[in-house]
DNA sequence: TGACTAAATCGTTATGATGGAATATAGTGA
DNA sequence: TCACTATATTCCATCATAACGATTTAGTCA
C-alpha cells in the first residue's frame, strides 16, 4: 500500500509529470530538466528524487551530469503500469506539447555556457 | 492534465484507496465506510466527495442515505484505467484483507442502532 | 592540492491537505 | 409543522508539500 500510495503522491504534482513526460523523448540531465520547465535547479532536484523514490525514473551518473531517465517499471506493477500509460496520455494537452516543442532546442552546453 | 492530477491526488491517501477497495465488494453509504475504516463521518464524507470529483466513485440518494458505489470510469481514462487496475492491485495486502474481513459484518441498521 | 562546476541538501516561507468537533442541510414520518 | 436523522459543510489545529536561495557535496582538470 505505501508503495502505490508513493507513486500516487509522486504523479500528484505538475512539474513531476511534465517530467515524466519529458523523459520519454530522450534521457535529460538536471540542469536541462529545470531549464525547460522554467524552475529552480533544487526544485528539480527533490521532485526528481521523488520520482525515483518511487521507481518512476532512474539517474545515471556521468562525471559531473547526472542523466535521468524513465524506469523499466521492474520496481512495482504500479510504477510499470503508470509508466506504460503516460505514454500515451497527455500528449495532446497543451502544456506537453509546449514543452516537446521547446525541448529538441534543450542542450545542457548551451544551459552552462551562459 | 488538471483531470489526470485530480485522480492521482484522490488516489493519494490511504483513506480513499481503502475507500475505493471496500467499494469493490458492494455500494456503501457514508456510515457504513465509516465504520469499516474507524473514521469520523464529517471525514469519510469529505473524502468522498474527492473520490467522486475525480470521477472515480458515484453516489445515488435513497431517502436519508447516501449509496456510494464505484464510477463506471466514463469521466475519464485515468480513472477508468485506475478503476480497472485498482480491481486486481493491494488485494493481498494486510490492511486491505482485514477490511473485507469486517466488512460482510457491516450494516446500517446496526450503526445507525447503537 | 586548488579552482571550478553540476547536482544534492538545508533553511525558510507560503500554501495545501488531513482529521475531528460542531453546525447546517435535506429527507422522513408523525 | 415539528422532531428526528444521515450526510454535507464549516471551523480550527496540525502536519505535509512546493518553491527558492544559499550552502554543501562530489566529480573534473590544471
Amino acid at each position: 500500500m505505501k508503495q502505490f500510495i508513493k507513486v500516487m503522491k509522486a504523479l500528484s504534482d505538475p512539474n513531476r509529470v511534465k517530467m515524466m513526460k519529458i523523459l520519454q523523448s530522450r534521457p535529460l540531465c538536471v540542469c536541462e530538466i529545470k531549464e525547460t520547465l522554467g524552475i529552480a535547479q533544487s526544485t528539480a532536484s527533490k521532485h526528481l528524487k521523488m520520482l525515483e523514490d518511487a521507481g518512476l525514473v532512474r539517474s545515471f551518473k556521468d562525471g559531473l551530469w547526472v542523466n535521468y531517465s524513465l524506469a523499466d517499471g521492474s520496481d512495482s506493477p504500479y510504477s510499470a503500469s503508470m509508466i506504460g500509460n503516460l505514454k500515451h496520455w497527455l500528449d495532446e494537452k497543451e502544456e506537453i506539447r509546449e514543452l516537446n516543442r521547446v525541448l529538441p532546442g534543450i542542450n545542457r552546453e548551451d544551459i552552462v555556457g551562459k
